[in-house]
DNA sequence: GCATTAATTGGTC
DNA sequence: GACCAATTAATGC
């Protein structure tokens, strides 16, 4: 059982509401999971056991689309919350979740997250502040799905995961994912994301080493995409 | 090295 | 812009 009070990860809600001694009782309920690279630890339909929490790792959350399309929602990693719409007695999952990498997870399940909720107010309302950014960020998705180019959801894309994950010392993304996640999660196909690649590229926007992608002028990415509010985050 | 998987390119609808 | 096929590069064993 690892220590919530050890942990690192501040921005993780649990971690933030440590102070309230109530929730002492609650968190040493939680189990750890550790999940091998491509491993699937939410499956999509299947009846929801609770919230996770990923303590150390990188996850990606998928939803499967008309004819079988994969569709990714969203990628998380230390301190954020996995699988809770599924959240609430006898519901399913609306999504899959698998580790991009080796992924250490916590998880409570529905009954403690209840019981939880209800004597920890503070933690409510975090929750709350959490759905509330979870709902704005899928509202503009779907209009950006709506109204960008594929050239500009591909864009999109790169910034969002250098938002989230950001570059090392080399330049490149600190995440490696195949050009079909890109693309599930632009919304296109595996091989109009690396004709986009190679065009910025050409266009000395990007850089591409074998998996590995980086930006090489952020400014003018931004800019391709400027009039489509890309500082709403997504 | 061989086998499998991923990336790339060209072409069709 | 998606889907399909063929080629080439990368990676696992």
């Amino acid at each position: 059982m690892t220590d919530c009070f050890a942990c690192e990860n501040t921005n993780c809600l649990i971690k933030k509401n440590l102070k309230n001694p109530k929730i002492e009782k609650y968190i040493v309920e939680k189990h750890n999971i550790k999940c091998k690279k491509a491993q699937q630890f939410i499956m999509e339909g299947a009846p929801a056991h609770g919230l996770f929490f990923v303590r150390k790792g990188q996850v990606k959350v998928v939803k499967t689309g008309i004819y079988g399309r994969e569709q990714i929602v969203r990628f998380a990693h230390d301190g954020e919350i996995i699988g809770h719409r599924g959240f609430g007695a006898g519901k399913n999952y609306p999504i899959g979740a698998l580790a991009i990498k080796e992924t250490f997870l916590c998880n409570f399940t529905n009954e403690v997250m209840v019981k939880m909720l209800r004597d920890v107010p503070e933690l409510t309302f975090d929750m709350m502040l959490f759905y509330s950014e979870e709902l704005n960020r899928s509202e503009t998705k779907v209009r950006k799905f709506a109204q960008m180019t594929v050239r500009e959801k591909v864009i999109d894309s790169f910034l969002y995961i250098n938002r989230k994950f950001g570059q090392s010392e080399d330049g490149f993304f600190n995440i490696q994912l195949p050009r079909k996640d890109f693309a599930d999660f632009a919304g296109t196909t595996e091989e109009q994301v690396i004709r986009i690649i190679s065009s910025l590229k050409k266009e000395s926007l990007l850089k591409s080493k074998g998996k590995k992608i980086g930006i090489a002028n952020i400014s003018l990415l931004k800019k391709e995409i400027s009039e489509h509010n890309y500082f709403l985050d997504s």
